[in-house]
DNA sequence: GGACTTCCTAAGCGCTTGCTCACCTTCGGA
DNA sequence: TCCGAAGGTGAGCAAGCGCTTAGGAAGTCC
């Protein structure tokens, strides 16, 4: 799937291939480490700029602001978890093969690229308004994927679920809060998460036997 | 054991009755609004003291620093936290009933008062070292809390769940992130999230069909 | 060799930060 | 009436912040 350029990192390496110059991928990973650490705003440029072994000024040949860095993480990463939704959603099976997909893989993320997924979730609000308007739309999409499944399901008969849009909050709920608590050196492996999560969903959705 | 005086009414206000002297409660109040609202590291002194209607030097008054106000807040925060779990677990009724009234209370906790929550859940990483060990501990009883009724539930064979450590994260994995989305604005009152969240964390668990 | 481009650094500017200090006001008790 | 404690303020300090600027090293084309 990925193409992996250092073993075990915090999902912080190889996601980020498509980022030219190399300059300006080393800073934007150095980054992501340093926000998901620190938080957006305890961490400074000097730091940003020690972690990918520059000077504080190579930054701003790069990047116009410490926020554009914030905004192109923010937005890479929703595209990326955009993209797993969808592809899991599209495949083939039932509503519940579909949901459970989209569980598994949307959680897989969360736990691989915690990093990512930490700043993509969490620093929300540190962003400029105009680009947290762009980034919340997107994440409308996402919910709307969820959505669509559970209806699916409800409509065919394979689910039982009252309450749709609470339910579907619920879900996506479940997945984002794994980049908070997910530990690399903790006992269970990304894909150990995303296979217990995904059948404690289809319980919670599915219609009684 | 903590003194449970209040009751709380929605805003960020009545839950600290305890503190005094008043303007140690103000200002407390005043860093939890910020806190929540733009988080540890973006709220200055001056901003603090200012909606505390008083001048950036009032604050050093009473509290020694503003890790210091953190740390107040978290504890207080965690303190509640807690005793609402224990009450819920400490009722009388079957594992699937006392499961779902800790949902059902520790969610409306999280829904009601949000604006601490936040604060409480999400800015751990801002305190000391030393303070950090200590609501650390604080959270590891949290967890006691809902994996004791798991395992109840298990042995009398009320509840079907393979794997308990990781389903006892799921559950509170799911409470907590509602401090993360809940909008006092939204369509959905605290109660209903509550009522919603326990029944799908008992579909979650339950043993047969 | 000289001019141009690209990428980087050392130094530092203007401002904000957490926090302090000298001093003021209010007020209950002797 | 005077006193000391408690609780407040205005001014400001040292440090650290995001960001800029002047200039240099290295490669490329003529």
């Amino acid at each position: 799937m990925a193409t992996a350029e250092s073993v075990g990192d915090g999902g912080s390496g190889a996601a980020w291939a498509g980022v030219a110059p190399e300059a300006a991928r080393r800073l934007l990973v150095a980054a992501v480490d340093a926000f998901a650490e620190r938080g957006y705003h305890a961490t400074t440029t000097r730091d940003i700029a020690g972690r990918a072994g520059m000077s504080p000024a190579a930054l701003y040949i790069h990047y116009k602001t410490k926020e554009e860095l914030l905004h192109r993480i923010s937005r890479l990463g929703h595209d990326r978890a955009l993209d797993i939704l969808r592809r899991a959603e599209s495949g083939a099976g039932t509503s519940a093969e579909r949901l459970a997909e989209v569980v598994r893989a949307f959680v897989h993320w969360h736990a691989e690229q915690h990093t990512t997924a930490r700043v993509v979730q969490y620093e929300l609000d540190s962003l400029a308004p105009e680009h947290r308007a762009e980034i919340v739309a997107l994440r409308r999409q996402s919910d709307a994927v969820v959505r669509r499944i559970l209806e699916d399901g409800v409509r065919d008969g394979e689910f039982d679920v009252s309450d749709i849009g609470g339910t579907t909050l619920a879900v996506l709920s479940l997945c984002i809060d794994v980049a908070r608590w997910f530990n690399e050196e903790g006992s269970r492996s990304p894909d150990e998460v995303g296979d217990l999560y995904a059948g404690l969903v289809l319980r919670m959705v599915r219609a009684g036997a």
